[in-house]
DNA sequence: TATTAGTCTATCAAAAAAATATACTATCTT
DNA sequence: AAGATAGTATATTTTTTTGATAGACTAATA
């Protein structure tokens, strides 16, 4: 399960690149018109910017808007920065892969299917971009 | 993520479908090989046996079996016992649905994306029981 | 220089996950 | 029938993660 941060962040996202055009937009416009609690979306907005995926700009007028062209941001890219691990097992996991202890992975059932069903999943998420998401 | 909880019974449970033909066997002994707390691991077998996927008998030479035959037993029906939905959204889950408020499912990019990944996933699943699961 | 709006860091609360404790019941052996 | 074996049933505790909030600070603009 995706969590409600990362939720919150697809929404916040999708609603910025509906507003491209229109310049910079209001922490709390996102906000009221997402229902996601004002300061907890600070935090989420303050990270996409970290991860260069959005820019901002302070004083009146300001807000946030995107740094790149969201058709460039693969949806793993932000379950990733947000939630982490997409697989279902951590040994099973590209970019946050830990062994397991007490299983050896060579003749492992269960990681093998939970490798395909990685590899099914990562199928679909990176053709699928920030620009696919209208809601 | 599955959780420990759920990995633990696959674990479990693929250490009993091998030693299907030696009877019962302990929870004590289980719990040694594949190095699960012995008391977290009573109550997820006592979970497996409410199901009606495994049984057991008390005293000696008794321990826990396989009531069904393994191979009829799918992946999912282990994963939404024991951890839950299986899809990444509850808008989105067959089992654990969950209507999502702020957007609209027939027009959510978010969504339609996620119930492919959930299909994917369960083409996969649902052809593997636990009888593939060899360690 | 006042106002606007994002930044930073810390903290808190609630929920979920992981593990443990304790008393009880059924079955087998002698 | 007694004693040992081994699962049953609940409850509690601890730890981690998630979700949310607070407050002081900084940059930009009019």
């Amino acid at each position: 399960m995706l969590t409600k941060k990362s939720q919150y962040a697809f929404k916040a996202l999708t609603y910025l690149a509906e507003r491209q055009m229109n310049g910079p937009v209001l922490i709390s416009e996102i906000s009221e018109n997402k229902k996601i609690p004002l300061k907890f979306l600070e935090n989420i907005l303050l990270e996409l910017k970290r991860a260069d995926i959005l820019d901002s700009k302070k004083g009146k007028g300001g807000g946030y808007f995107f740094k790149v062209d969201p058709a460039s941001v693969q949806m793993t890219k932000i379950i990733r920065l947000i939630d982490g691990p997409i697989a279902m097992l951590p040994c099973v996991s590209l970019n946050f892969y830990e062994r397991c202890r007490n299983c050896d992975e060579n003749h492992c059932g269960l990681h093998d299917v939970m490798k395909q069903v990685r590899d099914a999943t990562l199928a679909i998420l990176e053709n699928r971009t920030l620009a696919d998401l209208k809601d």
